[in-house]
DNA sequence: ATTTACATTAAAACTATTCTAAACTGTTGA
DNA sequence: TCAACAGTTTAGAATAGTTTTAATGTAAAT
């Protein structure tokens, strides 16, 4: 079974249409064995020079957002000018990179489970991240 | 010494001139006792509702800009669509309350120290913050 | 094969934010 | 005190990211 055939088998179940596009954006994104961060204006980028291919934007927006409300694709908050998405959906944690802007993954084995002692009444906590600023060490403060 | 003169002084010690816009912008900002997360939009119509007071939008984005670069505020990342700020300029973490949108500080005290095993080389921590979702415990997930 | 509901598309619309250029104002120092 | 300068405010235009629209296309059910 090719992959594909696992796109358009995973895309049914979710009860998303196999489209062209959609199988495209699936490779770009899933196919890699590392997971990565990206912005819809990164994978419109990849899709053209990589794939020859010319997806709408409409379109990937579309197709990025049901994939999001399927639980494949994260939405992460660096800064507001933009929206970064994960690949990575699980729980983890992320160094941020002052100086380049980059976002690095910190898997949950690399920080000891966080102690929340205060909660908020009649609320469940659904998920903790630690985001961890860093910064060239010979360099002055943001 | 009152508000006004405060705010005078700490705008000209920072190298900003204490206009009437800014200190307007001080008195809705830093006056309240508790500290609060707001949007240009909260402010602006906190500066037009509050105070018989009308400042260009263009004033309002510089004025925080400034005050943001001299520390005065701070900004966080929720979500991508706008930006948000906080008058706590203090490193602290975050609940976030899925069903309303709401944030909700958390402060250091509140958290046991965070233990981070693994490290970027050449890079110093700057900030450490944890972000908490949370939601109705009764209800279907996200 | 036909139908139907869902998808794609280009273009228009929208929203948050930044830029522009002219008018204005706090500050300095003569 | 007042002129002059640099910094500030302003309305409106511009921009960038994202969403909507409405027409066309296509997967899948009948």
């Amino acid at each position: 079974m090719n992959n594909i055939n696992i796109y358009t088998e995973k895309l049914r179940e979710s009860g998303l249409r196999p489209t062209r596009q959609r199988l495209k954006i699936c490779e770009v994104l899933f196919l890699p064995e590392k997971t990565f961060h990206f912005t819809i204006n990164d994978l419109t980028k990849i899709i053209e020079n990589k794939l020859s291919e010319k997806i709408s934007l409409a379109t990937v927006y579309n197709t990025i957002h049901a994939f999001k409300k399927k639980g494949y694709l994260k939405e992460i908050s660096i800064n507001s000018d933009k929206s970064y998405f994960d690949t990575n959906v699980t729980e983890h944690h992320h160094f941020f990179d002052e100086d380049t802007n980059e976002l690095i993954d910190c898997s949950n084995e690399d920080i000891d489970s966080v102690n929340i002692k205060k909660n908020i009444t009649g609320k469940k906590i659904k998920s903790v991240e630690v985001f961890i600023k860093v910064a060239s060490d010979n360099q002055n403060q943001k």
